[in-house]
DNA sequence: CGGAATATACCCGTTAACACGTAGATTTTA
DNA sequence: TAAAATCTACGTGTTAACGGGTATATTCCG
């Protein structure tokens, strides 16, 4: 008999976590390591406790799940990372799958079944991505291709989207674990692809072309 | 022995349904009567089953938590509902509260614990609320009651719109035939009375308010 | 393979936008 | 008419956010 694979469980909200978990300790091949409602914390105990997949929900406060998977990614490499979404929002699920940082994304609305079959298929070493999110990244493929000649890559989206709830550089910086030097270049670089040098002309561009 | 609580579930995300079906269904006074991702299915379902408490999400497509727990107060009087919410948003809630058709609202990081305090709690005729709930609501109602106090002069008003429109002080003293300092000291009582300092939440603000 | 794109990071200098004051002139309102 | 609100204006100091560079490691893609 195989060894159980070992689950770890990060979500905002405590019930779901609670359902997961009472969801997947039933099935005989999968035991849950640990869980958190904090992405900070569930990246501690991921130093001692032996952790073959990561469950982790995409939007959380303060860090959102694509940072953590980002980390989790160079620190621990040997975790895979499947995520938990409850719409199929598109942008920021491009940069990890190009960068391999999860082996996986389903959204909260699939069933049981599907869930298992999703940790099974990642626990043995493949790739899961639900039908739904297929397809909308598709979409997302189509609508920025043909849309708009400024392209914004997903890490200035990212900063967009955190300039936008009225952070400063310093205050970027610290979410996304990066310099303070390199927000600024990240900025420099979005006025000029916006040919504008104003913080207003921004937010309006964003909220038109529903970056936000 | 009392009859068991017969609930019914519905959320958008089938893995928060299976989530707390397995996070019930455990408890011995507790029975899972049925459930459904659809606001209007389970609605239907709720004739042919006999259904103590309702388990609502707030925010669904299309029919919202808000309009189901209404139109179930009314087609089903005896049918309590208790309200669950990713965040506290406080908006819908409040009219809820007054007339009458949840008797319950909690958020989805409370713990199991709380959950099953709750329904004993709803079933047995009573109210529950998370804290969390409570005091985001009161948040709200200062905040309306405040945010309505706010009361920019005209000369105010037509510089937020200057400063919407991208203009800088310098501009904005040009603009009006007024000093750029005359233009600080206006900015400065601006932001006083938003209580704020950046130029992003003065804009939300103005939109939000139809300032522009 | 090799160029293009991306993400990271630093230096230097400038300046617009702040914070925290004060204060006179005018208009509105109680 | 007296008080309150509004509009006007200035001083001083600080700093976050620029513009304009350069540069390296990595990844993507033809």
């Amino acid at each position: 008999m195989k060894d159980k694979i070992r689950i770890a469980i990060v979500d905002d909200h405590q019930i779901v976590i609670d359902g997961l978990h009472s969801l997947l300790s039933n099935d005989p091949s999968i035991e849950i390591a640990c869980s958190s409602t904090s992405a900070q914390e569930i990246f501690q105990m991921l130093q001692k406790n032996k952790v073959d997949i990561l469950l982790t929900d995409i939007m959380m406060e303060p860090m959102n799940g694509v940072t953590l998977a980002k980390k989790v990614h160079e620190e621990y490499p040997l975790i895979k990372v499947l995520a938990l979404s409850m719409s199929g929002a598109g942008d920021m699920v491009d940069e990890m799958i190009r960068n391999d940082s999860i082996q996986g994304y389903v959204l909260k609305n699939i069933g049981k079944q599907e869930l298992l079959q999703a940790i099974q298929k990642i626990a043995n070493g493949g790739i899961y991505y639900s039908d739904e999110v297929l397809i909308s990244l598709e979409k997302e493929n189509d609508r920025q291709k043909q849309s708009d000649h400024i392209k914004f890559t997903a890490r200035e989206i990212e900063i967009i989207r955190l300039i936008e709830r009225e952070n400063n550089n310093k205050q970027i910086a610290g979410e996304l674990f990066i310099s303070e030097r390199t927000v600024e270049t990240h900025r420099k670089n979005i006025f000029r692809k916006l040919d504008s040098n104003s913080v207003i002309g921004l937010i309006k561009y964003a909220y038109e072309h529903k970056l936000i």
